[in-house]
DNA sequence: CCGCTATTTGAACAGGTGTTCAATTCGCCT
DNA sequence: AGGCGAATTGAACACCTGTTCAAATAGCGG
């Protein structure tokens, strides 16, 4: 046997990535095998090598397009810092919320990551950080904020707000805008002069 | 061959939850071998089975080592809310920055507990969890705390003060006593009425 | 120094790993 | 209708996986 029937590239280079997407985030990057990943795009193990060089491209690709994704879906605004921090504390709850599994797996799969993709991703998140981070000098700089350390407060507030991702459930007792506007409340104070 | 020389099971089983917990922190549980785990003991890949009755135990022993000893090593104080809550914070930073290994497994591997065991953890994390919350309730009672959800508040919170070993370095330009003091700082504002 | 038990080896089992590639078939263009 | 290239198979490679167990040796009490 050989080519199957309806087979095209355009189609089935997707399936790939969205297959190796679910079960990356379910079972764990290192858990999870090629032939796994085939099962679940119809496909044997030899055709996914058609899609991407290695397993661990794959995994890369997954962190990569999600960490240029999420640095291009938002840019600090004008306005007042205390604006500019609500916009990035929504925006961050809005968007992780939105894409559970790139989140969790560009957060857990780090460490299988071979060093030169892991510097490349490390690279991205430090520019994300570095914008809250901006937002934070300015309201030091203004009074608007109080923070012993600029440094410390934006890894404790991406922290707190990527903990969203732990907890919740679509169709649980809070729509997203309550979350929003909880979270938004206590970074907000947790800045205040 | 057979028996080595100054072979001890007292000394032998605590080499082997050791290395364990070395070699999950650092590469994850499902990409650890027993092979590896025993080379890093100095034995033979059977020998394990001396001292765990499989690889999922061993896991399983660590995590509920940690959360059991995390519970006994704390109670909620007599005394106002926020001192309570102050003790729970520099507590929490205290305690976990000193086993940053432990810590790193306990929320790492939790996807690679088998069901059973995933519950007995979870209810430990759970015990964990209700004690901060129910210090936020004493306080929303009082009126010393204005949270609008002490539920969400408490995993807020602690997903804040974990996520200080996700870059805490010793000898690095904070002492612990530095950053206690930081975190305490932005949690006691962030519930603040 | 003997004998007993605690401790470990090393081989074996049945299967799984990522990856490569010649052979084969399907879809499309002329 | 024919032929060509895109898409896929399936077998093979070399090795690793968790776990079991008979056989063998080390330590120790008498």
């Amino acid at each position: 046997m050989a080519r199957k029937q309806g087979s095209h590239a355009e189609t089935t280079g997707p399936k790939v990535r969205e297959a190796a997407l679910h079960l990356f985030a379910r079972h764990g990057f290192a858990a999870v095998s090629m032939r796994q990943i085939a099962k679940e795009v119809g496909v044997q193990a030899g055709a996914l090598y058609l899609y991407t060089p290695d397993k661990q491209t794959l995994l890369f690709d997954l962190m990569q397009g999600h960490m240029e994704h999420l640095l291009a879906s938002w840019q600090v605004p004008e306005g007042t810092p205390a604006a500019q921090l609500e916009g990035f504390c929504r925006h961050h709850i809005r968007y992780h919320l939105d894409r559970p599994e790139l989140v969790f797996i560009a957060y857990m799969e780090l460490r299988n990551l071979e060093s030169e993709n892991f510097a490349v991703i490390e690279g991205l998140r430090k520019r994300y950080e570095d914008q809250l981070e901006g937002i934070l000098r300015a309201g030091q700089a203004s009074g608007a904020f109080a923070v012993a350390d600029t440094k410390i407060a934006t890894l404790a507030i991406i922290a707190m707000l990527t903990g969203v991702n732990t907890w919740y459930r679509e169709g649980g007792r809070l729509a997203r805008s309550d979350v929003e506007g909880i979270y938004w409340d206590m970074v907000r104070k947790s800045v205040s002069a």
